[in-house]
DNA sequence: AGCACGCCGACT
DNA sequence: GTCGGCGTGCTC
């Protein structure tokens, strides 16, 4: 205890001022707790937005010096911990700290957890010195190869240099096909000298000056009053409503040339990287040098590589998925958000957030003009518009003169396909006068696999999936029975588990994998190929599939939601939708919207060219609004009805909603918190509680679920409602209460 | 999120 | 008699 003893003779720390808070500094930590802690400081007080690495419990843990909070009732001094070590990186910026607590405080999400997401990988913040590396000593040359130290191993990682530069140790012994340790005795040996690497190659910079195309005047129009929005350097949501193909791309790469002129950096956000390549391709071709990339599956390096680059505004512009949101932009002057009514946008797992809204509010905390972009703009944004928050860009006109495609409602109720067959006679017709005229086809249907369902015909029984209220589903081409929400395979059973039948099992529904069956019975000799997100392995197999289709190898393409977006097949004229109603089912708010959306970017597959599109939309509800609207490409007043329908049952955006959901591994537990979270439900005017009942997924991944749906009148403060609500009632650990405010998903 | 502490089954 | 399963609770 000598040491202990030391510390208490030593003089104390003279205090700066009276406040009980010199001396100490709050560090938020990327772990789920309810605050900053706060750590005895160091003789030079790190600013906030420093990256330190404290003490907690028995661990060392990497978080950042936070903002003081008004909050007195902190820790007694004695108690604190000291800051370990003040790293040297880039500190976190304000904006992004605040972002940190907004969205925290927006989700009702422990702001640690939010942090998580904002830090980036964790050896991004080593100082960045070239790496070790090794290279041939210069005397070699001079020893004789028969020297006994020569051994053919050593000998192969000479062989590696071939008479170039130093390499990284494990790059040689990975060449060489030899341990760590035979570079590290070679070093001793003399026979290489240990170097500096040099640090990593600058990013080639995308160049603005590069000329654009010719812009038609309503994109000229658009495009200098989001120029104007980039050069006044304020915050402004610019919602660039475009139908597809009226170059929406063109316009706010004008507003990037715009923001990379005046020196600043911009963040683009699209909605599912399986779009990124083509993406890339036409950022390159624009400004001749490629974007930087963000999404999950970058590896290791690359991802230290580019969160540095965007800390110290190398990398000038990133285009990401969700995630990009919370990057640490140096100089940000723009933010874009491509296909803005994407559900994809909305995270439902962890901190339940949505990027798009989140973006707008970087923008407003980075003091930056902000584009979201949209054939089919979500009806959120569209009354943010109204309101007079955003500034709406129509952009009216399909650039390029191309028509739009006719789009034929099938009645399946009249035009009936086949018995256990999906595709109606009259699509059958269209299908085969496309593949005559030598033309493309495509057939969009939202759901993977064989059969959604498969059911034994002697006793009835449903193949059901152990750990979630759900349907097994057949993947022919697996050999497996999938569940789509946790995961769970099996291979199929011979006999049934319920009556012991043998070979009893029958197929039920379309998936895409039957569609193909299908089509390949009824136009054997087309090319077909089936694109699903499963059938895709590999970030490679879509462009590879992507480029035969535009080669024309393939006939017919049959495919779900991955191939509703952006390519670009000049050759294709005929888009059938297998089943409209798909998306409609269930209690989903958005279900209209979303359909709709949806189909209409399928649609907008057909005949971009010079070649004039069809599309032919099978439904069993043609007078559906959402049908009506896409047969007569009325957009504006399906949604119009939309709103007013939203309006009169005070429904988002007229009203707010947050959803609470109850799980845990035994139903009666998620019973009993159900039970006392509805004796504490709030009871305020303008607040109404729904619930508790059973989850839609009653059960998902062997968890017990139960809902809520707090509805509120708009200007009530939901956030607060809801914290008061859950304080009131004792959670046990085994149960977990999920909250998500804005739900998109209603499962 | 880790990590420790703590209270019940199969092993030397 | 111990080793170790993971339920519960704490970390400035």
């Amino acid at each position: 205890m000598a040491g202990s003893s030391t510390s208490f003779a030593a003089p104390k720390t003279p205090q700066v001022s009276n406040s009980p808070q010199a001396g100490r500094v709050p560090v938020l930590l990327p772990l789920p707790l309810d605050g900053a802690y706060d750590y005895r400081a160091p003789a030079e007080m790190p600013p906030p937005g420093s990256f330190v690495t404290v003490p907690l419990g028995q661990r060392m843990v990497t978080g950042v010096v936070w903002d003081r909070s008004e909050s007195g009732d902190d820790v007694a001094e004695p108690r604190l911990k000291p800051v370990a070590t003040v790293h040297d990186a880039v500190a976190m910026r304000a904006p992004v700290r605040r972002l940190v607590d907004w969205v925290a405080a927006y989700t009702l999400s422990p702001p640690g957890a939010v942090l998580r997401m904002a830090m980036g990988p964790s050896d991004a913040l080593e100082p960045e010195e070239g790496r070790v590396g090794f290279a041939v000593a210069p005397d070699l040359p001079g020893l004789d190869a028969k020297d006994r130290r020569l051994t053919a191993t050593r000998r192969r990682v000479l062989a590696v240099f071939n008479g170039g530069e130093a390499l990284p140790a494990a790059l040689l012994a990975q060449e060489a096909g030899c341990g760590a340790g035979v570079i590290r005795a070679m070093a001793e040996a003399g026979l290489l000298v240990e170097t500096r690497l040099p640090a990593r190659p600058p990013r080639p910079l995308p160049d603005w000056r590069l000329p654009f195309p010719p812009l038609s005047d309503d994109q000229r129009q658009a495009a200098d009053a989001i120029v104007a929005a980039v050069e006044a350097r304020h915050y402004e949501t610019i919602l660039l409503d475009g139908v597809t193909g009226s170059g929406k791309t063109e316009v706010y790469f004008k507003a990037i040339a715009a923001a990379l002129a005046a020196g600043r950096q911009v963040l683009v956000l699209l909605p599912e990287i399986a779009l990124g390549a083509q993406w890339h391709r036409r950022f390159e071709r624009q400004f001749g040098a490629p974007a930087a990339a963000w999404h999950s599956d970058l590896r290791p390096a690359e991802r230290r590589g580019v969160w540095r680059d965007v800390a110290d505004g190398r990398a000038r512009v990133v285009v990401g998925a969700r995630s990009a949101l919370f990057l640490p932009f140096e100089d940000l002057g723009l933010i874009v958000v491509d296909e803005e009514h994407d559900a994809s946008f909305k995270q439902e797992e962890g901190v339940v957030y949505h990027a798009r809204d989140m973006a707008v509010v970087r923008a407003s905390l980075e003091g930056v003009p902000i584009v979201l972009a949209s054939a089919t703009p979500s009806l959120e944004s569209l009354v943010n518009a109204e309101r007079g928050r955003y500034r709406r860009i129509v952009l009216p006109d399909r650039h390029g003169g191309a028509e739009l495609p006719q789009v034929t409602l099938v009645d399946l109720r009249e035009d009936k396909p086949e018995r256990q067959r999906f595709v109606a006679p009259s699509l059958i017709a269209a299908l085969k006068e496309t593949l005559v005229a030598g033309e493309q086809a495509m057939l969009f249907l939202n759901r993977r696999g064989y059969a959604p369902l498969t059911l034994c015909r002697t006793c009835g029984h449903r193949m059901q999936c152990p750990n979630c209220t759900a349907w097994l589903v057949e993947h022919r081409f697996m050999g497996r029975l999938v569940c789509h929400h946790c995961g769970h395979a099996e291979r199929p059973p011979e006999i049934c588990p319920a009556c012991e039948d043998k070979h009893s099992f029958a197929p039920c529904g379309p998936g895409v994998e039957r569609l193909a069956e299908e089509i390949a019975e009824r136009f054997p000799d087309a090319r077909v190929a089936v694109m699903a997100s499963d059938t895709l392995v590999g970030p490679q197999a879509m462009a590879d599939l992507v480029a035969r289709v535009q080669a024309h190898e393939i006939d017919l393409l049959i495919g779900t939601q991955i191939m509703a977006k952006g390519h670009h097949f000049p050759m294709l004229t005929l888009v059938g939708v297998i089943d409209g109603d798909l998306g409609l089912a269930g209690g989903d708010l958005r279900a209209g919207e979303r359909t709709f959306q949806m189909l209409h970017q399928v649609a907008g597959r057909a005949g971009r060219a010079e070649r004039p599109g069809r599309v032919l939309l099978q439904t069993f509800d043609p007078g559906h609004p959402v049908m009506q609207a896409l047969a007569a490409h009325d957009r504006d007043r399906f949604l119009a009805l939309e709103s007013a329908e939203r309006r009169s049952r005070h429904m988002p955006p007229f009203g707010r909603l947050a959803a609470l959901i109850v799980s845990a591994p035994d139903a009666d537990q998620a019973d009993q918190v159900s039970a006392a979270l509805a004796r504490a439900a709030p009871h305020l005017k303008g607040v109404d509680v729904l619930g508790p009942a059973p989850a839609p997924l009653a059960v998902l991944r062997g968890r017990h679920r139960r809902r809520f749906l707090m509805k509120t009148d708009r200007q009530v403060n939901l956030q607060a409602v809801l914290r008061q609500w859950l304080s009131s009632v004792r959670v046990p650990t085994a149960v977990r209460v999920q909250v998500d405010v804005d739900p998109y998903s209603f499962l």
